[in-house]
Formats: structure tokens, sequence, C-alpha cells
DNA sequence: CTATATCCGGATATGTAGTATCCGGGTTAT
DNA sequence: ATAACCCGGATACTACATATCCGGATATAG
């Protein structure tokens, strides 16, 4: 059981999105360089976020991404899901239907116990992913993040952005 | 995010082992036919199972495996992290620590909050598998499966189990 | 209109899970 | 005592998913 790194790297690329002005715009090989990660496979990360309806692509020059939607109407599970995909973690192959005392496939009506369970681990999994939302990661910027990370990020973001329709705003809310 | 097949295996040959009188034993190669699964990798995830402590070899003629413990002191997460290996799904690369913006390491005290939020995801996952025991899926065995399918299943094991020092025993609580 | 900067999709490598086969060590029934 | 049987580990191979790279399409700025 194992999540890719893209999950990682997808979060925090919308998490900044989420700390930007809502109609800033930002390519995703500044995202990547901001992350220290290979720009080519975040690239392809974001195209899901996008097909997903997360964010929205801006093409041509001074393109780039941004939040489809609120900050706050973005869950985690969301992201998860539109970058490792909605199928479950476990697959029930039915290995009851196989082997030598299998009977008639129609006289298997209820999922079996195994199954059952497992996915009902699942889905409080996602329930608890639910809970969460980008919004919620972007406050906690506020209050957990060491206050010279924030201004050293946001006088390298300001430098490499282009001319946005408003600023990189500082949280005014301290 | 995917679990390898070899959890739902070992979930539901522990299943069979727990419906067994304590002291039967069944080779790996019985069980693998039984589900209709390759015996050679599934013997890999009983022996996965038998280094975690959770089944118990019996080596020589008329060997094989057996729980090692009672079937109500054996929850699914106990299976399911000595198949699969205990470490996270979600590993934390700390991407905050790369990338330009990043300032001294020791600066990072507290962990970034998706990290936190996953780790909350996956801690709910596992106390929901560790709420159910193999004891409860032997038990749904006698309500939720189709009386000729148990019955298949019984005469054809005990064909092919040696002399044990009980016989198999149909359920008697009906 | 041209050039630049950006997204998008397919093609390529790398790694991990799954599969099969083999031999040695140890234990039990005959 | 002997032979059959079973686990345990090592090895080699295949298939698939993950990770990475590169060229084409497209829209904007000047």
């Amino acid at each position: 059981m194992r999540l890719g790194d893209g999950v990682e790297w997808a979060l925090h690329c919308c998490t900044v999105l989420g700390a930007l002005p809502p109609e800033q715009t930002i390519p995703s090989s500044v995202l990547a360089e901001f992350h220290g990660v290979p720009s080519a496979y975040l690239a392809k990360q974001m195209q899901a976020l996008s097909r997903a309806g997360i964010v929205q692509s801006v093409p041509g020059r001074n393109g780039g991404y941004k939040l489809a939607r609120a900050a706050d109407d973005i869950s985690i599970l969301d992201v998860v899901l539109a970058v490792e995909g909605p199928e479950p973690a476990f697959r029930c192959t039915e290995v009851r239907q196989q082997g030598p005392s299998a009977v008639a496939p129609a006289r298997y009506v209820k999922p079996c116990g195994i199954a059952a369970a497992m996915w009902r681990a699942e889905e409080v999994f996602r329930q608890e992913l639910d809970a969460t939302t980008l919004g919620d990661l972007v406050s906690e910027l506020d209050t957990g993040v060491d206050p010279e990370q924030t201004e050293k990020a946001i006088i390298w973001l300001s430098q490499r952005l282009g001319p946005a329709t408003t600023p990189v705003n500082t949280p005014e809310k301290s």
C-alpha cells in the first residue's frame, strides 16, 4: 500500500495556489522549481488536476494554473482522487468463485465480509480526507510556518511571476 | 494507492484457518488449490504471516499451517500489516526543505499540515481495520454464505487433509 | 504578424509487484 | 532407519505501474 509522490506535490502546489490571489496564474515550471521537484512529472499531475476540474489552466504567455473554485470548496480527498485515480485500494477479485469449492456465481449475492471490511475502512479514510479543505491548509500556513520562510517564499515568487492583476498578498490577519 | 493481491489471499486463508479446529494444520499448497491462486506466491504470503507470528508452521509429514493464536485475537489490521509491511502509505518527503525558499532545517519543528492530515486519515483507516477480527469473519461464514458452498468446501477439504486430531467441524450453533 | 511562453499528449526509462522454479533443513509416518 | 512430506529461502523472469523526457499545439504580448 503506497501513495505516489505526485499526491504530495499536487497538495503542496494547490496550497500555494490557494494562498495566492484568486486570479493570479502560476506556470507549472515555476511551481516545480519552487518545490524542487522535476517539472515534467509535476506537469503531468497538474494536467490530472485540470481534467478533474480542480485547477484551471490558462494557456499562452503569462498563463499558468489557478484554482478552479474557492479553496474552501476543495477537499484533500478531491486532490488525492484526481491524482491517484478513483479506484479503491482494495480490489476484490472474488476469490470465492474460483477453486474447486465454488458454486454458481449467481448465488454470491452479498460481497464477502473481507471486502466489506476493507471498503468500510477505506470509506472512513476518505471521509477523514474529505473533512480537510485546501482553505484549512492555507490558514495553517499563517500559524504553523516560520515567518522567515513565508517572507522568503513571497519575494521569490514575486520576482518570478508575471505582472499579476494584484500583487501577492501578504497575510493581513496577523 | 493500491493494495496487493496477497492481502486478499492471506485474509481468505486465515479465515478458513480460523474455521478449522484449532490444531488442524493445512499445507500451503492445499490452501492455494482451494482458492485457485498460484501456490508459489501464496507461499510467500504465508511465510510473511509466519514471521509476523500470526500463523504457526508445522513441518514434517502431515504438517502445514495453523493459527498461532485465537481467531478473536487477530485483527484484519494484523494481517494487512504483516503482508503489506508496516510503512505508512503516505511518505512525506519534506518537500518544504527543498527549493529556493527553504530555510534552515532545524526550523521545521512541526510536520507540515499536509502530512498531518494524511496520517490522520491513515490512522482512522487502521483503527477501522483493527476493529474487525478473524473471528468476526468466521462467524459471518455461517450467516452470509450459501450452505451448499460451505458443505462443498467441507467435503473437499476433508478429502485432502491428513487424518486430523479432530475431524472438520460442521457449524453446530445453527 | 511574429515570437515567445505556456499547456498538452505521447513516447521512453526505471522500479516494484507478481509468478514460477529450484534446492536445502527439518520433522514425521511407515 | 528410511523415505516422504512440508516449510524456508534464494534466484530468475514477466508484467504492470510509476516516474521521466521530449516534441507539438495554442494563445497571448508586443
